[in-house]
RNA sequence: GGAGGGAUGGCAGAGCGGACGAAUGCACGGCUCUUGAAAAGCCGCGAGGUGCAAGCCUCCGGGGGUUCGAAUCCCCCUCCCUCCGCCA
C-alpha cells in the first residue's frame, strides 16, 4: 500500500499520481478525511487510557501505605474510565480499520518513468527481435490445439473431463517439453537467483501482501473449508518468506526464482479465448523475484527483463518488448515491462512475461523492512517477473517449429532436456 | 489424530500481578587507545503511532476474559519441539 504519510502531506500529488491509473481524486478525499478522523480517534482513546495508567500506579501506592479508602475511590473513578476507554476505543478501532481498509484497495504510484495512457493500446513498444521480422511458411500457420490434437501432445478434452474447460492435460512428447522448459529455465537462473519450491497454497495474509487480495479475490481459486488460496503466481509465496522480517542491507538484493503451477479463475475474462493454451486456469511457469534496496530496484528491473529476454532468443521466438502505460500497469507495480512472443499458427501476439518493480508497495503490506548502514529502518522494495509463462511458450514452440511434414523441430538448448530428442515425429 | 513442553527486542535468553518496554550476552552504531586493524574500555542502541516539542499511546505468537492494574492469571486458536498413532 502507499505511504498514508505521503497522502497526508501532499495529497494533491498523490491525486495526480494516481489520475494516471484511472483513480478518481475524490478517493484521496475520503482517505483524507477518514485519516484525520482516525487519529482524532485515538488520541481520544490514549488519554482516557493514560489517565487510567495514572490511577492504577496511585491504586497501588494507596494500597502500600495503608489507605485503603483513598484506593477503593481511586478505583472507582479507574473503573469508571475504563468505560469510557471501552466505548472510545471501539471507535477508534473502526476509524484504523477503516483507513487501512481504503489504503489496501488503492493501487500503488506508477514510476516517474512510466509514461502516460490509459489502456493496452497505449503502451510502447520498446523493441523486438530478431530485428527484421521472420516470415513464416504456410505449415507454420497452424493453431497449436490442431497440431496438439495431430500429434497427440495435447488433449484439452481430457482436461475438460477432469477439471472442466481451459485446465490443460498434456501428454507425452508434449509433457515432456513443459518438463523440459522448467528445467532450462531453472538452471540458466541458479548462478544469480536461489531455487525455491514453494507452497502452492497460500493463506489469505499472503494473499493480501502482494496486493492480490482483497481486490482481487474474484481472480483467485479458493478452498473454503482450509481458507486456503491457490497462487496465481509464485511471486506470492515469494513476497510472504520474509514477511514481518527485518534483513541485512548486506543480504540485499535477495533474488529468488521458482517454478510452481499457477491458477487463476479468468473470472474478468470469460468466454475469451476460450481455445487451446492462449488463456487457461492452471499453467506452470518460472519466475525471478528480487527483495531490494530503492537504489537497487531499477537496475534489477532492467536485468530480470534482459533474463526473460535471452531465453525467447535462445529459445527462437519472435518477440518484442513493451512498457507499459500507468494505465495499464498491475495494480501493485510502479513500473512494467511485458513480453509478447508471436505465436504463427494463431497469428497473435501472447504475453508471457511480465516484470514488475513493486517499489514498497509490497514490503508495506507485507512489513518487510531492512536496517541501513545508519541503523535506520526503511522497506525494501521488490520485484517479479516470469522466465517464462509456459503454456504458451508451449504454444508459439509447437507452432514455430512445425516442419512441412507435420513434425516439430525443438530449440537446441532444450536437447540436453530431452534426452537428445529434438524433433517431436510426425504422425 | 492423542499426550506433554514451548512462542519475549536483529539473534540468544531472563522475567511469571504494580517500580517491566522488559535483565544479561551477542550483533550493531559512536568514541577512547592504535601508524592502521584487531583486542580492550566507555557510551548508545526494540518497533509503531501521534504531537512543533516535552510528552502521550500501542506492541512480550493471535484473539477473548479476570483485575484499579497483565509479558506475568484464565479460556480459545495458530505455529514450533518431544513422544505415540497413521501415512507417500
Amino acid at each position: 500500500m502507499i505511504d498514508i504519510r505521503l497522502v497526508r502531506e501532499d495529497p494533491g500529488n498523490i491525486k495526480a499520481a494516481l489520475a494516471r491509473r484511472g483513480v478518481d481524486p475524490s478517493e484521496i478525499d475520503d482517505l483524507v478525511a477518514l485519516d484525520a478522523a482516525s487519529r482524532a480517534a485515538v488520541g481520544a482513546r490514549d488519554e482516557v487510557r493514560a489517565e487510567i495508567k495514572v490511577l492504577s500506579k496511585q491504586v497501588g501506592e494507596a494500597r502500600r501505605d495503608g489507605d485503603s479508602a483513598t484506593a477503593e475511590t481511586l478505583a472507582e473513578q479507574s473503573r469508571a474510565a475504563g468505560e469510557r476507554e471501552r466505548e472510545l476505543n471501539t471507535e477508534a478501532e473502526a476509524a484504523q480499520e477503516a483507513v487501512r481498509q481504503k489504503l489496501l484497495y488503492l493501487p500503488n504510484l506508477p514510476a516517474e518513468e512510466t509514461p502516460d495512457g490509459a489502456g493496452p493500446d497505449e503502451n510502447v513498444e520498446l523493441r523486438s527481435w530478431p530485428e527484421t521480422a521472420p516470415t513464416y511458411a504456410d505449415h507454420q500457420r497452424v493453431p497449436h490445439w490442431d497440431i496438439g490434437v495431430e500429434l497427440g501432445l495435447l488433449d484439452m478434452e481430457r482436461g475438460a473431463k477432469l477439471s472442466g474447460s481451459m485446465f490443460p492435460l498434456y501428454r507425452g512428447y508434449g509433457a515432456r517439453l513443459l518438463r523440459a522448459l522448467t528445467s532450462f529455465a531453472l538452471d540458466s537462473h541458479a548462478e544469480e537467483f536461489e531455487e525455491v519450491r514453494p507452497p502452492t497454497m497460500v493463506l489469505t495474509d499472503t494473499m493480501i501482501s502482494t496486493g492480490h487480495l482483497p481486490k482481487f479475490s474474484d481472480e483467485a481459486y479458493h478452498l473454503e473449508r482450509d481458507d486456503l488460496w491457490a497462487i496465481p503466481t509464485a511471486e506470492v509465496p515469494l513476497t510472504s518468506m520474509w514477511r514481518g522480517d527485518i534483513l541485512d542491507e548486506a543480504d540485499l538484493p535477495l533474488r529468488l526464482t521458482a517454478a510452481t503451477a499457477c491458477f487463476r479463475r479468468e473470472a474478468g475474462a470469460a468466454g475469451r479465448d476460450t481455445r487451446g493454451l492462449l488463456r487457461v486456469h492452471e499453467f506452470d511457469k518460472v519466475e525471478l523475484f528480487a527483495y531490494c534496496t530503492p537504489d537497487q530496484a531499477r537496475d534489477l528491473l532492467e536485468t530480470m527483463v534482459a533474463r526473460g529476454e535471452r531465453m525467447l532468443q535462445d529459445l527462437g521466438l519472435q518477440y518484442r518488448v513493451l512498457e507499459l502505460c500507468a494505465g495499464d500497469t498491475g495494480n501493485s507495480a510502479a513500473h512494467t515491462y511485458d513480453l509478447e512472443v508471436y505465436s504463427p499458427g494463431v497469428d497473435m501476439w501472447l504475453e508471457v512475461s511480465s516484470v514488475s518493480w513493486c517499489s514498497d508497495y509490497q514490503a508495506r503490506r507485507a512489513n518487510i523492512r531492512y536496517r541501513q548502514a545508519d541503523g535506520n529502518l526503511a522497506f525494501v522494495h521488490t520485484l517479479n517477473g516470469s522466465a517464462l509463462a509456459w503454456a504458451r511458450i508451449w504454444a508459439a514452440l509447437v507452432e514455430t517449429g512445425r516442419q512441412a511434414d507435420g513434425s516439430i523441430v525443438l530449440p537446441e538448448v532444450l536437447a540436453p532436456y530431452l534426452r537428445g530428442e529434438r524433433v517431436i515425429p510426425a504422425a
